[in-house]
DNA sequence: TTCGTATTTCGCAAATGTACGAACAAATAA
DNA sequence: TTATTTGTTCGTACATTTGCGAAATACGAA
């Protein structure tokens, strides 16, 4: 009975669980293919009230997924590189 | 503002939810590393009642990540293959 | 039939997640 | 200064998730 469960498991659970959500998926995917966008593009593409959309933002950067720097009056955001690659890796080894 | 989330995008999510949870991931790294195995073995790795495990593999087979072949008196677990090669090649194309 | 084994379902509680609009904050434009 | 733009936070409502123990189910063994 005693904990056999990785810390690498609960790492990939934590990402797993912030890309659990079909706007999560959409915004990572967008980031992975060109990099950054803002978040008012994202606002135009999407069905769901700005408020809504900042707290996925939020929950993508509480899992350290992506990041956001201010580019007055706008807010860029990006994949945080150093975390995607290691969620890369991650759910590769998980996978092959 | 129409709908940009494609089908895909939603089947990841729904992929990914299932594997929120570090039990989950657990239960999942076991089969994708030795191929099947039985509830009660996972019962007593995991420090958790049998009901919560019951709910976690209810959630991993509702997501279609794996299927259970009664063998009485025991339950056999495996990864549904098919959809665990789907969600590969999805998770693959994602992060590449 | 009664017992034991293996697992699921039920009922409940607490925590978390999803979503919205209103209110707020920060900076620039008029 | 006032208005506008961009985005976050707050308050609220409702749904889902997580977890447990008790009860139920299913079946083979005694």
């Amino acid at each position: 009975m005693q904990e056999k469960i990785t810390e690498e498991q609960k790492q990939m659970a934590r990402f797993a669980k912030a890309m659990g959500h079909p706007v999560r998926m959409y915004i990572l995917e967008l980031l992975a293919g060109q990099s950054c966008c803002y978040s008012g593009d994202l606002s135009e593409d999407l069905p769901i009230a700005k408020s809504t959309l900042s707290q996925h933002l939020k929950e993508l950067k509480d899992a350290g997924l992506i990041q956001g720097t201010i580019e007055r009056p706008k807010i860029k955001y990006c994949l945080n590189q150093e975390n995607w690659d290691r969620a890369r890796e991650l759910f590769r080894k998980f996978m092959e």
